[in-house]
DNA sequence: GACGGTCTGTGTACAGCGTATCAGCCGTGG
DNA sequence: CCACGGCTGATACGCTGTACACAGACCGTC
């Protein structure tokens, strides 16, 4: 994300997003481009070879139009972004009400998960502004989280703390994924054999012996399903446990 | 970041990290550059201005070198941000033996996030490989879980849940921040006005009323500290429920 | 004390990026 | 029929990371 800082100066209080200049004048019947097309055809990019290979020019090319096309739609890259992120989270679907705030948001927990790891350059693009299919996530949290005699900041409290978790515990299980694409491993096998050269490396220093006896008698080390899952009982426990609902 | 994928066949599996390469020969009494003083220069330069403020070509001019100069001693700039990375956690005292492993873990907790608040960009960087001075945060974690009967796996959980906890709600605190200066907001009036009036609008789409409900009645919708508090409890009284301990 | 080799920093160059700007084209109102 | 005004495309600029060839300084050796 090169260009976060870029337009600082180009727009100042009286900016208006992307999502409430979409929504106005609906100018004419737009046929080859729609700003659904061109995030559909951005996040393809991502998914694929990463957040770095969205250029516009790039993207001008899927979409086989101009390279400047897509300008008429967002103001910038950054917009461009704020597109891909809302029609990622557009795509997960939000458990209903269960009646039981625990389930509910364990389920929301796994289904990020799932929504993030499919589209691991998401986990680097939060720094923008929420777009509306982002924050329909607080909102079926909060509604699960209604009538449990929770005051708004406890249950917004709530809300950030397991997502919180879910999202650095992805950013941590795509760190991994991404390392192997910065280093050019492609297999399995060549990434772990690589990644454990470096850090025998480090463990041989000798300044690491709790983290070489981990290395040396843990067994799940790579069920990252389980310790996510693990962490979050222990999450959801804790709100159980701490406020006492 | 944008070179994250670009050196992708530059080296492969025989790849050595910068700190093995650094460790190595010890070939000369360095004198104007070294790899602490341009880690220094660009840290100096990503708090003041943002990740994206450092360019190789404007470290050069703050260390007062040409353009390249730097590239003696670092690969290229995925190599000069894990430098930096491992600047910052050099700079975080890690918490010692107490005896107790929750004290232990809350105090890590909050020393992490003062110091990701402090250079809020680590957050952004953390794909890269561990760096030694990272590796010492789970070495002290491990160290504080130790003799309590976990298994190793279990242990690294509680380490990882805790930090992701942490990282999560660090990177959505920071992800405010950080759209204040995209937006070229200095002041916090003019920032909350700003953000206000887009969040107005989206909230006027009446999708979201739980949401509305919450920005009506919370009241300490600002009180960073208390709301990472009060997660990062939640998440300790979780882990001790949950394991036992 | 002179010398050759290694290490350190310099200068130039290139491809690629985001995007400002302008020229041309189109459908439409008169 | 024409003039016009908004959409589209191409060109251009300043910036980026970095490959590469080079010059100077320091070293151990003769």
């Amino acid at each position: 994300m090169p260009s976060q800082e870029r337009q600082a100066q180009a727009h100042d209080k009286d900016h208006v997003s992307v999502w409430e200049r979409l929504e106005r004048p609906a100018p004419a019947p737009r046929t080859t481009l729609t700003p659904r097309r061109i995030a559909k055809a951005a996040v393809a990019v991502a998914d694929a070879e990463g957040l770095d290979a969205v250029t516009m020019r790039r993207l001008a090319t899927e979409l086989g139009v101009a390279p400047m096309a897509a300008y008429r739609y967002v103001t910038g890259k950054d917009e461009l972004i704020e597109l891909m992120v809302d029609f990622v989270y557009a795509e997960m679907d939000l458990p209903g009400e269960t009646g039981n705030w625990r389930t509910t948001m364990h389920t929301l927990a796994l289904r990020i998960r799932e929504v993030l790891l499919r589209h691991s350059w998401v986990t680097r693009a939060t720094w923008c502004a929420p777009t509306p299919n982002q924050l329909a996530v607080p909102e079926a949290a909060l509604a699960a989280l209604d009538g449990l005699g929770l005051d708004a900041d406890t249950a917004m409290v709530v809300y950030s703390t397991v997502t919180s978790y879910v999202h650095g515990a992805v950013n941590a299980e795509v760190g991994v994924t991404q390392l192997l694409r910065v280093r050019g491993w492609s297999s399995r096998e060549e990434a772990r054999s690589g990644l454990a050269s470096q850090m025998a490396w480090l463990l041989s220093t000798g300044r690491f012996p709790m983290y070489e006896r981990y290395i040396g008698e843990a067994g799940r080390k790579d069920d990252l399903q389980w310790q996510f899952e693990t962490g979050l009982e222990c999450v959801l426990d804790g709100i159980s446990e701490h406020l006492k609902i």
